[in-house]
DNA sequence: GTTTGCGATTGATCCAGATCAATGTTTGCA
DNA sequence: TGCAAACATTGATCTGGATCAATCGCAAAC
């Protein structure tokens, strides 16, 4: 349980597997070299803290594989879950610009997971010399902003319901097409915390959902039997 | 009502008034120039708008004098203020990094007010070559990405009064000694919505602290009496 | 001077969602 | 194979803050 295995990066390993994310696209091999040499990978037990709220932060990392959370808490031990990392997902990528960089959130992975390290000041000072990827970092806090603003708008403007539909679309690719089926990799009491209600309310919202006919719960496997019902639903409208 | 004025800059007037601005500190003479060659100033009344949510995003702005708030609206009419803005601030400045820039709030006057509005395409193509400028820009959505967390964490983990007090505290400079009087110089209803709850709580919150002696209110200033206790409060002790 | 209307306060009621509690159900693990 | 621990569901109750409603300034408009 909880174990962290600190392993040395691979460079020629690692190289396809990161130029495909946004913040290294503007580099060239040269620069990307450099940071490799300052990456290590970490593997992560299911449980296993990877870092804690307020600690300096010296390193942004990639999700390879597996899932991580990214949480606060309150002094009384409650769990808010900022956000949650898929394989392929950057994060703390926007802190390091501080004067004094401390993460704001605690990352705990949520199943057996492996995350690539950057060190911050190796890619910093790359930075200073490549606008193209200093626009690339911009464009990725600029979508996370936008993230954050329509997450307090969800919290503060719209129910637990609301919230829920939300949550169920979001997993949908907007291309599909037909009746989609929603697999929730996630413990329900996980996809709870996320959505700030707690797993009782997320069950009953569940049940709510399938009464209306909007959706089909078979375990962990949903289908959204009505979508645009329910996009309309998420548009505003009243159920 | 609702007059909106638009003058061209006075470049001579503005360069002083820009340049103690974090995102213009790192851009030279002839940089700043022409910046403020795409430059306008906009006069507000009261109530006036000066964007909406979902406009094409082209300018970003700095707020002279008088107060704007950022809000979002439900289709119920609700309204969440996402952030007021004091003169000095800037906003809307870290959505021109996105793809399709489109505000994600409406900015509305809630006293006459004076704003520069900048011209988003030009300050991109110097930014261009200006990498600290460029560095400036990142701090500044850092910080902001910060205070959309710490916002998020008292949504969802803290109570309404919880939140009144984290306002006060905001109100007084950390420097401050003795005990502080905070002037509320927006109307309560305003102040309400900024911290999400109605306004009737946030009256009852300001009597709850009184009868705690927390704090004193007399109209629009209001003297906190335990400024110890209240930063304890705020610290996460029950009350 | 009177009226009109907005903002703030205060009281009474209501409700969404939390909390508490009991009962399955599944997943290891000895 | 059985037992313990974590997860999920369902029901009963509680509560913080919203909503509804009445009153009281106070300032602008006539």
């Amino acid at each position: 349980m909880s174990r962290v295995l600190h392993t040395k990066a691979d460079k020629s390993e690692l190289l396809p597997r990161i130029t495909r994310c946004h913040l290294f696209s503007g580099l060239n091999a040269t620069q990307i070299d450099t940071v490799l040499e300052h990456t290590r990978v970490v593997d992560l037990d299911d449980g296993a803290t990877l870092f804690e709220q307020q600690q300096p932060a010296r390193e942004f990392f990639l999700l390879e594989r597996g899932q991580i959370k990214l949480a606060r808490y309150s002094q009384e031990g409650n769990e808010k879950i900022i956000d949650l990392i898929s394989p392929g997902g950057t994060f703390a990528e926007a802190i390091m610009f501080a004067k004094q960089p401390a993460y704001p959130v605690t990352a705990v992975a949520i199943t057996v997971s492996r995350v690539l390290c950057f060190d911050a000041q190796t890619y910093i000072d790359i930075l200073r010399d490549c606008t193209e990827a200093c626009f690339a970092v911009m464009a990725q806090m600029s979508r996370r902003l936008h993230g954050h603003i329509a997450e307090i708008d969800r919290l503060t403007l719209h129910s637990a319901t609301f919230r829920v539909v939300c949550y169920l679309l979001d997993q949908v690719p907007s291309t599909h097409l037909g009746v989609p089926e929603v697999r929730l990799d996630t413990p329900k009491h996980v996809i709870a915390a996320r959505l700030s209600i707690t797993p009782e309310t997320l069950s009953r919202s569940f049940s709510k959902l399938s009464r209306e006919g909007l959706i089909a719960v078979h375990d962990n496997a949903i289908t959204l039997t009505d979508v645009d019902k329910l996009r309309r639903f998420a548009q505003g409208e009243s159920l």
